[in-house]
DNA sequence: ACCCTGATACTCGGCGGCGAGTAATCGGTA
DNA sequence: TACCGATTACTCGCCGCCGAGTATCAGGGT
């Protein structure tokens, strides 16, 4: 058991999936894709294959005959071990009430938001906001159909997750272009100066660290919850960080 | 200009610095820490100089000179090029304006919580719960300590977005414990019988494989918005996809 | 004079992801 | 019967990711 747990998702949907009955890698992926799982779980080709060897060597599942109908191609069939059913509810519990921190793209994109003008941020903010509610409809009437359907919600949580997702994106999408579009967003002032004064590299430079010093007395950088508990714990004055600002490689804003 | 677009955000970050200024990668990593975009764009030393090497072989930065300190070891510094700039403007574009699917570990348990009994997923379900009412208490303070320190949302969005996510996912994660506790959530008698009757995997197929045929006439899997356009596109009747069940593999459409 | 810690600035080897490629068979058509 | 495309069932090799490891130096303490 000192193996460390795999990463990649697609292992635990193998687990699942071996749990019900033995299979071969090429009809756990064609399960997956006939339960919509493939829509919440990346499968490829692969990828499946390089996990289901994985799971092997980690004694989470067996080979259990190699069958061959016809002429065709060799299918190894695996079932699920003892230790495999282990792991899966294992893997279940952590990954169900353990939140982890997940790197998105439009994460990314916001943290860099302002090397865009603002007047582009907008524009391409709005083309963002149409798609979403493109999605947001389309996924509206899947989920209709599923009701006319009777397909039971118990099936259907993830898409309600992913529903519920995006439509938080949507409204804070929304009002994030009010907010540029109405210059009422905190600091848009500053958005403007990158892109109005500074044609040259250097003077944006020069702009940023004098922005910089502006704010929170040099020591940008560090509103991060370990320090705001070290404030909270030493009683009295807003906790004096040693020494000002540092001066060298002091860069832009965030 | 026949390459394509590289997937690590990492890159476009390096990108957005080396436009401010030319840099050595390491310099790169601590302003990336120091400015708190490590919060939103995972970073890591091998990455990074995997990433710099690959950008500098699309052309979109050069290397323009090694600086020695001392004995110390040699600093390559990196400047961004004018191709650099137009990929820098083009990524982020993309980035904001198109919404592309996220594969988070949540959403693949969800899609697969019915391998836990529906208790154990109630109490686990409820520790997600505790530790999000915690995260989110520690964000509104650091937001709170923010607007002490005069940081300007602008160099917050990316926080408020993880924030309000982070709410939707809470409330999405109350909802659904309360409808599971409350046995209100449609299907969950299915969801028992899983986890009472079926012992042993076989009976668990059986009975998985009985359910099947109950949904939507054994179409089940079908739900999606292509065929739900096609439903809609052919007027009349909801759309008698060729022969009933198909039995064998029964490949659901996508 | 000596050591120890911490910052600086990368290097390297391994592993996992991925998608194009392969090869055989089945079913329908001319 | 000959052919074509779809389906079945993987294989292979590249390349990106990653984190532990390495080597140097500045600064502070004793």
């Amino acid at each position: 058991m000192a193996r460390r747990r795999m990463s990649n998702p697609l292992a635990l949907a193998v687990l699942a999936l071996l749990n019900e009955r033995p299979m071969h890698p090429y009809e756990i992926s064609t399960t997956l894709r006939e339960r919509r799982k493939a829509d919440s779980i990346k499968l490829n080709f692969g990828s499946l294959y390089t996990v289901v060897e994985s799971l092997e060597r980690a004694g989470c599942i067996v080979a259990t005959r190699t069958v061959r109908e016809g002429r065709r191609p060799e299918r190894t069939i695996y079932a699920i071990t003892d230790a495999g059913r282990v792991e899966l509810d294992d893997w279940m519990a952590e990954l169900v009430s353990t939140p982890v921190k997940e790197y998105t793209r439009f994460e990314a994109a916001l943290s860099l938001l302002p090397v865009l003008p603002p007047d582009d941020a907008v524009r391409m903010l709005s083309e963002r906001r149409q798609r979403l509610l493109e999605e947001s409809e389309a996924a509206k009437a899947t989920a209709r159909l599923a009701t006319v359907e009777n397909l039971p919600r118990i099936f259907r949580l993830e898409g309600e997750y992913v529903d519920a997702l995006r439509d938080a994106e949507l409204r804070f999408v929304d009002a994030l272009i009010t907010s540029i579009a109405t210059r009422e967003l905190d600091g848009i002032e500053l958005w403007d100066v990158f892109h109005a004064d500074a044609a040259r590299p250097e003077e944006m430079h020069a702009l940023v660290t004098a922005v910089k010093e502006k704010i929170a007395g040099g020591r940008w950088g560090e509103l991060t919850p370990a320090l705001l508990a070290e404030m909270e714990t030493l009683s009295g004055g807003p906790a004096a960080i040693e020494g000002g600002g540092d001066g060298t490689t002091g860069g832009g804003p965030r």
